[in-house]
DNA sequence: TAGGATAGCTACTCATCAGTATGATACAGC
DNA sequence: GCTGTATCATACTGATGAGTAGCTATCCTA
């Protein structure tokens, strides 16, 4: 009865019964095998958690969360999510970098691209706009100062301010190869990161653009303009011709 | 004694002292008057209550403020500040409405310009700018749903809806009467509130440009866009003049 | 100058929730 | 089979904070 226990207690999920089954399929056969998929089964339900709460705060907000509704929702006891990370500040920071880090490294992709400094910005906003609109989009945007301690949020404004940065340096880039506009880049990466941020406040899933779609209709948006242009595909291409020439 | 209580009496503010000697001086000859003052005091304080929470929530966030700190803030006690709001939801609430306020008055101002839609949205944006860099920016922008009760929740999304909407139909007519290159109004619309929503997430006082300035400063980057234009003030006038023959 | 209305304070209640102490079970290695 | 470690639950503590009960003082009107 006792050792039956874990097959009929009740509150075994999906995502642990998945990955524990195949584990003690496999895992037989070598003890190192087996402790490494020991410690990537924690690695996963980890994930679970920072998943399960970035999808609680999204919905409910930060403040409305209680760790035993992100419990509840994995449908396990709130000390099991503490078994995972330390506290509650803690998983923000963690949804937090899981919604930047794909943002880093579309900058890491576009500085290897050999292309005007727009095109290379076209390829970051995309990514950017993406990443918002996913399921960290709101632990990304809405993580405020104000919840964490001051150690986190620094951690965290510098990885803000290093994303805002790049922005930067590519307006500047752009304004230089003549592929962008003259333009102040500090308060144009403010309208631009502002107007991607906010999707996270109106986007949800289940609507009928992607993240990727909207993210291209703010680009074009943003490249055209309001002030109608006479001819926008001659632009684009007098644009184009521009930076190549700047660029040799 | 009891009746000198009040003089040696600790917490009197200068927001009270200053209108209650006022009317004392002022109300005797008419008690109509004084009636009036009193009312006039009233008010007052409780608009001292209201900027005092949205101060308090712009610089601490929403959940971070208690309503000991907004009381102790105005240098007096909880129940007197319930004695002015009856909740922390209407408070925020209060500070939502005191934002949008100024916004919904450019929309009627904007409605007998003559001018192009161009135009005329500039002049609305200028004003929304201008009031999410408010003292009143933040709890406009940042009062979320998930804070409210269905009824207000209905209510400031109803209100939100009236602005987004506004600022659809000028793009609309801006595509219309030639004065805005064709879009998608509704993302569109998405992209310029977010940007201007945005200020009051970065913009503190005390900063080197004004709330105007910020505003007139996104509207050129708006306008032009990213792409070079190879003679930004002929854009304008040629813009001007469809506009013009668009609207007779 | 009495009495009602206005304005405010002290001192509470009550609910929520982050975080923990303690103990039970299951699995890996011997 | 035995032992240590990993994993998880029950049941708590302690703090915070929204909102209130009940009292006091002051002002206005009649």
């Amino acid at each position: 009865m006792a050792t039956s226990r874990r097959k009929t207690a009740p509150g075994r999920t999906a995502l642990e019964t998945g990955p524990a089954g195949t584990s003690a399929a496999t895992a037989r056969s070598s003890p190192w095998r087996a402790s490494g998929e020991r410690a990537r089964d924690r690695q996963i339900k980890r994930e679970a958690v920072i998943r399960a709460a970035a999808h609680a705060f999204n919905h409910k907000g930060y403040h409305n969360t209680s760790l035993d509704d992100i419990a509840a929702a994995l449908k396990v006891s709130k000390p099991t999510v503490y078994y995972y990370v330390s506290n509650k500040e803690q998983l923000l920071f963690e949804c937090f970098v899981a919604g930047i880090e794909p943002i880093r490294g579309a900058f890491r992709k576009a500085r290897r691209l050999k292309a005007s400094a727009r095109v290379r910005l076209q390829a970051v906003l995309g990514h950017y706009g993406q990443a918002v609109a996913s399921e960290f989009g709101w632990c990304m945007v809405r993580a405020e100062d104000q919840d964490l301690s001051p150690v986190m949020s620094a951690h965290i404004k510098s990885l803000k301010s290093e994303i805002d940065q790049g922005i930067r340096r590519l307006l500047r880039e752009g304004v230089q190869d003549g592929s962008i506009h003259p333009c102040d880049p500090k308060m144009t990466a403010f309208a631009l990161a502002g107007a991607l941020n906010w999707i996270a406040h109106w986007y949800r899933e289940n609507q009928s653009m992607t993240g990727a779609q909207i993210a291209a209709t703010f680009i074009t948006i943003f490249e055209n303009g309001l002030i109608p242009r006479v001819n926008a595909e001659a632009a684009r291409r007098a644009g184009a011709a521009l930076a190549g020439r700047a660029r040799r």
